[in-house]
DNA sequence: CCACTTCTGCAAATCTTTCGCAATTAGTAA
DNA sequence: TTACTAATTGCGAAAGATTTGCAGAAGTGG
């Protein structure tokens, strides 16, 4: 598994815990960090929500994790190689949908040459209502 | 003054602390609920944290303001008429700079096109390194 | 000026995320 | 395989942010 390197080469362990925490993560797409210990006491009952969290923010140092904010307080979680979206969260219904982050290379290369602001895309959520809310 | 119409409009009271919330966000311009507090506690000392957050929830229910997630954990407020610009939040200084919502019309068209999706210019942020951090 | 209902202040309750610690355990080298 | 060292886990407590229940205070319309 490639993943060891990731860890390993930076001093981290490759703990049970710490594999199911992720493939807890790639299974999900989306996920708080709530969600993340639920699927995994599917498996491993005992987990402790602490060790979730902890291990979301090693994975994140490394690479493999990253999380984005959808709106109210809690952050989400996603396998790193997923992250090829933006994320359109609609504020009626709640539903978060995706969409490439093509649509938003030309908002990205304005921000770059008007204001030399270098925008992270996969870290960011876009408010707004979706398709479905719209016709209502 | 015509947020009396805005409120009373809808069974709500003008109170000295409603008022106070409202111009502080005002003044403001960006500010968590705590930042609101300190601000009103200036010429109202006794001001309870609880009615400063009910407060902002029943100015954002009637439309006088607005509240944008700008990462972490809390909201920030703005009066709505100010809502004018981006928010371009740093991930290295933390900064939060402005931008006019014209450098974001063909992304937010583009997402209306293909996705039927109608963005929120207003309530969005989007994160990455600022000009300053770059350099470094 | 009165009656009615919304608001405010206060304290306690939630929720989410973080920390300190002692006990475990992965990874390494002999 | 065994022993050793440092990273990790579990657990309970702590911290920070936001919400809620209540009783008393105070706008609002008549």
């Amino acid at each position: 598994m490639a993943d060891q390197h990731e860890l390993r080469d930076k001093g981290l362990r490759l703990t049970p815990q710490r594999e199911l925490v992720l493939a807890a993560v790639r299974e999900l797409g989306h996920a708080t960090p709530e969600e993340v210990a639920e699927k995994v006491r599917q498996t491993h009952p005992g987990i402790n929500l602490s060790t979730v969290y902890r291990n979301l923010e090693t994975l994140e140092n490394v690479g493999l994790v990253q999380h984005t904010h959808l709106g109210h307080g809690g952050a989400t979680y996603h396998a790193a190689e997923e992250l090829t979206h933006l994320h359109l969260v609609c504020g009626k219904c709640g539903s978060v949908g995706d969409a490439p982050i093509d649509v938003a290379a030309n908002f990205v290369q304005n921000l770059s040459d008007d204001y030399g602001f270098k925008t992270d895309v996969t870290h960011f959520a876009v408010y707004g209502t979706c398709a479905a809310c719209v016709d209502k």
